[in-house]
DNA sequence: CCCCGCCGTCACACAACTGTCACTACCACG
DNA sequence: CGTGGTAGTGACAGTTGTGTGACGGCGGGG
């Protein structure tokens, strides 16, 4: 069964024929995809494109697959996402310092596409199961722009002022857009559980960050029972 | 004679005691010093630090200075921030690699630590003239200028005086438009953050310099619970 | 030595934010 | 169409954070 958000995909190999074959394949098999043949840009286009799972080349000119990876280990944004190793090599010495430093799996060249989507499938599921959706910096859905860095949000590119509450609020919801977030889990993740508040807090909050949005209230969709999902106007 | 702005200098080194030592005699020179030992590490430091100089070793474990400096040099945030090797070897061929690389000057091993400083203040100096890059010795935002260089500040034309305390805020505020800086932040930033100072010192000076900018106080925004920010009016 | 400007701190006033409530509007289901 | 339950709305008061004026300490210059 799928989850509701496409994932993400960053494929990073310095051949261009590798990646545009990869990216063409995973595509198929419903992931977003993008190709990156410069490692030196890794950790700008990784932070950009906020992949769910990244697979790397170990052979490349510039920078190794194991560097790339101890770099994404060091970097709070990126140190939770999975990663693939593609190697040519596929010696024993080599798997080990892979998996030492920090890698999900690796793959041997030549290898099987439909193997390399199938692991791809694993790695993403277990890494969504335990871990909670990562921290974005930017987001923007259908015209509304959250921005953490600089604290601030667009809507239709004018500057919106919002309470820091509310600002929690509504990023937590459009990090996890289509998603149905139930009041409970936005207590304990945009409050801090420890005090007791009522659920129904929530629904002024809601409100007062709709009257905000103004003609994109409807960007925060009422789930009856449950609680309240971001979703595409 | 010095500008009034402090200069930030990023030293990366794994030898704790070689950016030790570095950091010491930079400070002593009148330069704020950021020590990084795990060059893994370096693209989350230098974006965060904002250097306006940086210092690589050459050799290191992990990662070596000259792909550090690739990849800097690919960074959007980072490539136009001058560099400096520090090499052991100081053969031909180093050399050669470095500068080709994209670094700005090379320091062989046993380096004395008064020329390092020198070439440092160069680099910086001739990078701060050529430069529109992020840090401007001079700076406007809706009629209000500050002049790093002229230790001015112009209100509509009108010259204020303001105090170096609050000189430097304005100034942090204003090359960091737009972005919300924390008392934390300003604190480390404008004060030497060795002393403990009471956040709310801040505020104080924040309204002091308001004073001071007049019709044009709203220049500094207030970001409730966070901090603050410079802003167009 | 005193004077003066700058700086960090404090206490109080004030404004903004926040959680709650009561009431109303709406929906689902017999 | 009535009923139970859920969500939207406006108002309110307690809490928190910020603006402001004042004060004393420190150091440089006269």
């Amino acid at each position: 069964m799928h989850t509701l958000k496409t994932q993400r995909i960053l494929v990073v190999d310095d051949e261009p024929d590798v990646t545009e074959l990869l990216k063409y394949n995973l595509e198929q098999a419903g992931y977003r995809c993008q190709e990156l043949n410069d490692p030196l840009l890794f950790v700008s286009a990784a932070r950009d494109f906020q992949p769910d799972l990244m697979i790397l080349d170990i052979m490349m000119a510039e920078l190794s697959g194991l560097q790339l990876c101890r770099i994404a280990r060091a970097d709070p944004l990126l140190k939770d996402v999975p990663i693939i190793f593609l190697t040519a090599k596929g010696e024993v010495e080599d798997r080990v310092q892979g998996l030492e430093s920090g890698a999900d799996d690796y793959i041997s060249k030549p290898f099987s596409i439909k193997e390399l989507v199938l692991r791809s499938g694993k790695l993403i599921e277990r890494h969504a199961k335990q871990e909670d959706a990562p921290r974005l910096q930017r987001i923007e859905i259908s015209g509304v722009v959250i921005d953490e860095e600089l604290h601030q949000l667009l809507v239709d590119g004018e500057n919106v002022v919002l309470t820091a509450t509310e600002f929690r609020l509504l990023k937590l919801l459009m990090e996890r857009k289509g998603r149905v977030q139930s009041r409970e889990h936005l207590l304990v993740n945009v409050w801090n559980y420890d005090t007791d508040i009522e659920t129904r807090t929530v629904d002024t909050h809601v409100r007062r960050v709709r009257e905000k949005l103004g003609a994109h209230s409807r960007l925060i969709e009422t789930v009856r029972g449950v609680g309240y999902r971001a979703v595409d106007i």
